[in-house]
DNA sequence: TATGCTATCGTTATCGATAACAATTTATCA
DNA sequence: TGATAAATTGTTATCGATAACGATAGCATA
């Protein structure tokens, strides 16, 4: 019933003239007469023609871009993705998506590959610097490869990056802590594989030392980012640290685990304890109480990215594209209820 | 330095056989002797040619799935693009990823025609039917069109649906309530042009009709799933229905914020008021009290999505491929602290 | 009237790979 | 041992579009 599909030539002999005066009004060429221009228009959109994007491909570059990324179950993650999408619908790039199964970076080899030969213009690897991937990442490049943007990890590690300064947010919040009176600070951290993590730790660590106060073993544990293990590691801190009065929490999700635990228990927060997060996801404000914490730009940074690729291919950039590049975004403190003890803040500040 | 990239035809030249045969060797081909075999492998690793996918898309049908999404932000959605990516990479597609700006379809073609442009084998719009959206893709859908799989929607509203049981799983957690013993219970819905804010409306309302209750106006208010939504209609449901002892809000992000609004206003949940949310968000467990919630599984939806498009290819399906075709997932009642009452309950069965 | 320019449109080659078919070599069997 | 089948490889055409170049017509200029 409905013919195979319209070609290019079935529009050229549609409209009686060659393929060329097709192509050149598909491309928006200024030699065709006006005439000609609105047949050729008509009888594509009659026909219902589009152009097939493999045979341009092979003509021309085209402009699409890779996204590999690991975790879209979390919250960060898929905002960044969101910030992907749109400013690479307003540069007028497609994107193809590859998920890892995990964060490990196990073969990359092949997906490098894959997006390698759909010709894409660069890549972006949003997936957190996990144990070594970025550098199993950077091992698997193959000749050729276009320009590969890192996000969130260490500046240190890839020539390309963009990220979030993770030690300054810790270090603003653990000092916003100390600013409140609080005394025995505690801190669970995320995975310590976890570059993120790890600079987190280093900022409220930093952030003590500073101060003149002792940073103890006892006072960190270890979480997985999930809200459940937020939950154990404040019951452990619990023991293990009993002069604790504050906890810094690497995350808004195991942070929520501690408000939590602290409830079941009968602390009460902020009075008996003050508890800070990190990422400043919306839900944060409704927690019990509503929770002081970080905000990161996720979105900003998925946006950054694509903007970063496409500097690479102007042509004048390119040239002074020597080395590496690095963006690093300043997130920003929000102060609430659950570091804001009423009297004992201004005792300790006379 | 590096020559610009190697082709098939370099790769024939450096072996001293034809293009041909390297492409055999590509293809996994059995009339290649493995003496040749082992050759060209060799010399692909060593200059690292890769095929291009545009010249191999013009002779023969790719693989590749478009979707197309809106609210990544959303964890629903976020979750069931993970399905999608790890279902779609075991099938050997590829993804290409188009967010809209918001969630109403304006001027879907463009967006469908690129997507054609590539010539994906399948399309799946994971954006949720709000207002006429789903209607106004399918009125813009070209001739020629590969299949599109509609998730989260109304079964009645497209040809190829996937979704979730959003009335039953309303139903469910409303008769729960009542089982509980709670008397008066409102719902603060999502956005009523959002077909699953309505089905869950509905289960809510008919529950209460199956029940012998009223269901007056008051008791209704609409939220937008933002938390600070849920916050404002909780504070207007407390004057508007002052009898209210329970409510079932429409996802978890808002029953968060209901029970930071009872916390604020000393009220005890469940004791004085049960509540209950949609969707079975991890951190709800860690909810203060804990939330009792309805799960759905949306990383199974992403995977039904993809598993439906593979069916299609298959040669026989596609002949009995008549019409419509509709898969409606069942979602599970979590039952939690926020609506265990001690002793009113006992009360009330009695 | 002859020459040159501009606007418009067509021809041919080409991108990189594969299908279809032809050709060659090798193996197998009566 | 010659014939026939099987295994292996090469040739040519082709997918759908575009680049490069060529050709024609109309018009202005000298």
């Amino acid at each position: 019933m409905q013919q195979p599909k319209a070609t290019i030539k079935d529009v050229a002999r549609a409209c009686g003239v060659s393929t060329q005066t097709i192509s050149r009004v598909l491309n928006d060429r200024v030699d065709v007469s006006s005439a000609t221009r609105e047949k050729v228009l008509a009888v594509i959109d009659q026909m219902g023609y589009l152009p097939s994007a493999y045979a341009r491909g092979m003509r021309q570059q085209s402009s699409t871009l890779g996204v590999i990324l690991a975790g879209l179950q979390h919250k960060g993650i898929s905002t960044t993705l969101k910030g992907i999408t749109l400013e690479a619908q307003n540069h007028g790039f497609d994107l193809i998506l590859k998920e890892l199964p995990s964060f490990e970076a196990t073969n990359m080899k092949p997906l490098i590959q894959s997006l390698m030969t759909q010709q894409v213009t660069g890549i972006i690897y949003a997936a957190p610097e996990v144990g070594d991937n970025w550098a199993q990442v950077q091992e698997s490049i193959p000749p050729h490869c276009p320009p590969i943007v890192y996000l969130k990890g260490n500046p240190a590690s890839a020539p390309l990056t963009i990220s979030i300064d993770n030690y300054q947010g810790a270090y603003l919040v653990t000092n916003h802590l100390l600013e409140q009176g609080y005394q025995n600070i505690a801190h669970i951290s995320g995975p310590l594989d976890w570059f993120e993590a790890r600079e987190r730790k280093r900022g409220w660590s930093q952030a003590l030392l500073d101060a003149g106060r002792t940073v103890s073993d006892n006072r960190l544990q270890e979480g997985s980012w999930d809200t459940a293990s937020g939950y154990d590691a404040f019951k452990i801190l619990l023991k293990a640290f009993p002069e604790m009065d504050a906890v810094f929490v690497a995350n808004d999700q195991m942070a929520l685990a501690v408000l939590s635990g602290a409830w079941q228990h009968g602390l009460n927060v902020p009075e008996q304890l003050g508890v800070a997060g990190f990422d400043g996801i919306s839900e944060s404000a409704y927690f019990i109480p509503s929770l002081t914490t970080v905000k990161q730009d996720f979105r900003g940074l998925g946006a950054l990215a694509v903007h970063k690729i496409k500097q690479l291919q102007e042509p004048e950039m390119s040239s002074s594209k020597v080395g590496s590049d690095t963006t690093i975004l300043t997130p920003e403190l929000i102060t609430r209820s659950s570091t804001q003890r009423s009297h004992n803040c201004r005792d300790n500040l006379e």
